[in-house]
DNA sequence: GCAAGGTC
């Protein structure tokens, strides 16, 4: 029986030909530069195996010349215009190749990734395949890692494809691409005349993750404006004491009530305290705490680190790891997964990583004794493991190094101890009023010394014995002041992104780089950290949706998470593709509808919405 | 000239 397997990229299909054939297979080129045929015996199940793959989904969707032109149709049709489904230029050599092959196969056998996605991309793979076979035998192959004992499993016990997940992808492409082109164009349309100089290709782009993107920078931006200082009091008390290591040093003390904003409270507290200032100690406690090491890399946590303690954009990260991956240095770089398999060979990587002359000496240590089972997080894309260094990387330079170096030191904090530490808090009473002080001695570093980006210094302070008085040698009353928060950075927002629901791994840096593009957002530095401000059209077209009482679906996430639960619906068989399609769309009309007149107001009558008339430059 | 989701 000849077998023809398919996988979602070409990692995969290596992978799983690697495999099955314990690495007898023979190896043929086919029109398109990244795909390759590899072929080989499965006496398993007495079959002759062909593996190759796609390049994520095959076909593209638009509408049909009729409304394809800006000009050819009122936005709004676009809502009930037919679209067609077609292979892409760049990929009919795949396609081609699938053709050829599906012919001399008895058995199509779907390998895509076991999400959403991958259901829908292994469909588009069957529709190809039925063309030029149209009895082909279709199996789905279900895998939840790319580890030997379970993909021959997926391949000796296949299942079916699930029709009713592709079905929501399909709904949901349909959707975004109707709504996305509908909305654009009438804000375009309709905004333009009144917007100064327009970005490149001059359009005011609308889209389901785009808007709330926009709105997480819009919203913290009005935070900021908004800001009032706040004055705030409180007492502060410290003694000067001997201590084991420093000489003589002040111990602070902290007010259990934090701090007071109403001053006359403030002060009869205080008061209170100098009348009687003899502090008592009531306790001290001594426990040991320790610092967790860190989970094992997801994508977006990649992101956040990149931002955050590389300095690099989050789209800039992950085109520096996925040229990594492509160098066969790292692990696919887009994975959902923070936890490893039980089978996972944790010893092999980390043999590798012993010649390194920064961190060799410590990988090392973990094969001596020193490892520790990586910790679990909540997460598993069922396809790829947490992202890990495959290979030693002695050549590297600049951006590269910088990725490829955090990348294995977390690997080797992950495969190492938690630190430990020896925690001291004295508590005191003063007057009435009670305060606290804590003290941190770090006993083992563990982790921390392969990993600098965390920090946890320890602090020590001197012995305190309970029941012990003394007489502070600082107790004043002091003032402060709430400090502004900040701008957002990339790392918040790709924080706020994930939460939400907004984008996937390998599509919420996209979403980022979208709006700046779109000059609907503006990168400024301040010292090291990058923050991200709202262009005054990017804060006019999030107030203006606001203001027409429509900022609950269009720039909060709400609506992509309605989205999200209708697809699951319809993963879950309790509603139908097309009853998603039509639900979803008719939300828009009616959006759309009252987003185009109002914007037409903008032009005509400025003043009655305001805030759009005022942002966007409107003279009247 | 429009989207978001895969992927190289």
């Amino acid at each position: 029986m000849k077998v023809l397997c398919v996988a979602e990229k070409p990692s995969i299909a290596k992978s799983i030909s690697q495999i099955l054939s314990g690495g007898q297979f023979t190896t043929s080129n086919t029109n398109s530069p990244y795909i390759k045929n590899y072929e080989f015996d499965y006496p398993q199940t007495n079959s002759t195996f062909t593996v190759t793959c796609v390049s994520g989904h095959l076909t593209s969707q638009d509408f049909y010349e009729t409304h394809r032109k800006w000009n050819s149709c009122d936005a709004f049709e676009l809502f009930d215009a037919p679209v067609e489904t077609f292979i892409a230029k760049d990929k009919k050599a795949i396609e081609q190749n699938l053709k050829v092959q599906a012919r001399r196969a008895d058995v199509l056998m779907i390998w895509t990734d076991c999400d959403r996605e991958g259901e829908h991309i292994g469909l588009e793979i069957v529709r190809v395949c039925r063309e030029v076979k149209r009895n082909i035998i279709v199996k789905r192959a279900r895998f939840s890692a790319i580890i030997a004992q379970q993909i021959h499993r997926a391949a000796q016990h296949p299942v079916e494809l699930d029709r009713a997940q592709a079905d929501a992808v399909e709904a949901r492409m349909i959707l975004d691409l109707k709504v996305g082109a509908a909305f654009t164009r009438m804000q375009t349309q309709t905004l333009q005349s009144r917007v100064g100089q327009l970005a490149e290709g001059g359009v005011i782009s609308y889209g389901p993750c785009q808007f709330p993107t926009l709105g997480f920078i819009v919203q913290r931006y009005n935070r900021v404006k908004d800001f009032r200082p706040e004055t705030f009091w409180f007492i502060y008390l410290a003694v000067s004491r001997l201590t084991s290591s420093q000489g003589n040093e002040d111990t602070a003390f902290n007010w259990r009530r934090g701090h007071c904003f109403d001053v006359e409270v403030a002060v009869a507290l205080y008061e209170m305290v100098l009348e009687n200032p003899r502090a008592r100690v009531t306790k001290v406690t001594n426990k040991s705490t320790r610092k967790w090491k860190p989970l094992p890399l997801t994508t977006v946590e990649l992101q956040k680190a990149g931002s955050r303690l590389l300095g690099l954009a989050p789209k800039k990260v992950l085109d520096v790891a996925e040229k990594l991956y492509q160098q066969g240095f790292v692990s696919y770089p887009r994975t959902e997964t923070d936890q490893y398999d039980p089978q996972f060979d944790f010893m092999t990587l980390i043999h590798k990583q012993t010649v390194d002359p920064a961190w060799g000496g410590f990988a090392t240590g973990l094969e001596q004794g020193n490892f520790n089972t990586p910790r679990k997080g909540k997460n598993n894309d069922k396809a790829h493991p947490p992202i890990h260094p495959t290979a030693h990387a002695g050549n590297l330079a600049g951006e590269e190094k910088r990725v490829y170096e955090f990348i294995t030191r977390r690997f080797l904090a992950c495969c190492s101890k938690d630190a430990e530490g020896w925690q001291t808090t004295v508590d005191i009473v003063c007057g009435g009023e009670d305060f606290y002080a804590t003290g941190l001695v770090v006993l083992e570093k563990n982790y921390l010394e392969v990993y600098p980006y965390d920090k946890w210094t320890g602090h020590v302070i001197p012995e305190f014995a309970e029941g012990e008085e003394f007489d502070p040698s600082v107790c004043e009353l002091r003032e402060g002041q709430t400090s502004r928060p900040n701008y957002l950075t990339e790392a918040d927002l790709v924080t706020l992104m994930d939460k939400n629901g907004i984008g996937t791994d390998a599509t919420i840096a996209q979403h980022i780089q979208t709006i700046i593009d779109r000059d609907y957002v503006i990168e400024r530095m301040e010292g090291a950290t990058k923050y991200l401000i709202p262009s005054t059209l990017g804060v006019g077209l999030i107030e203006g949706y606001n203001q027409i009482g429509l900022d609950k679906s269009v720039s909060k996430p709400q609506l992509r998470r309605e989205t999200e639960r209708r697809m699951v619906q319809v993963c879950e068989r309790a509603v139908t593709k097309n009853d998603m399609l039509h639900q979803s769309i008719d939300q828009y009309k009616e959006m759309f509808i009252i987003a185009k007149r109002e914007f037409n107001k903008v032009v005509t009558v400025c003043n009655s919405i305001s805030v759009i008339g005022i942002v966007l430059n409107c003279t009247c």
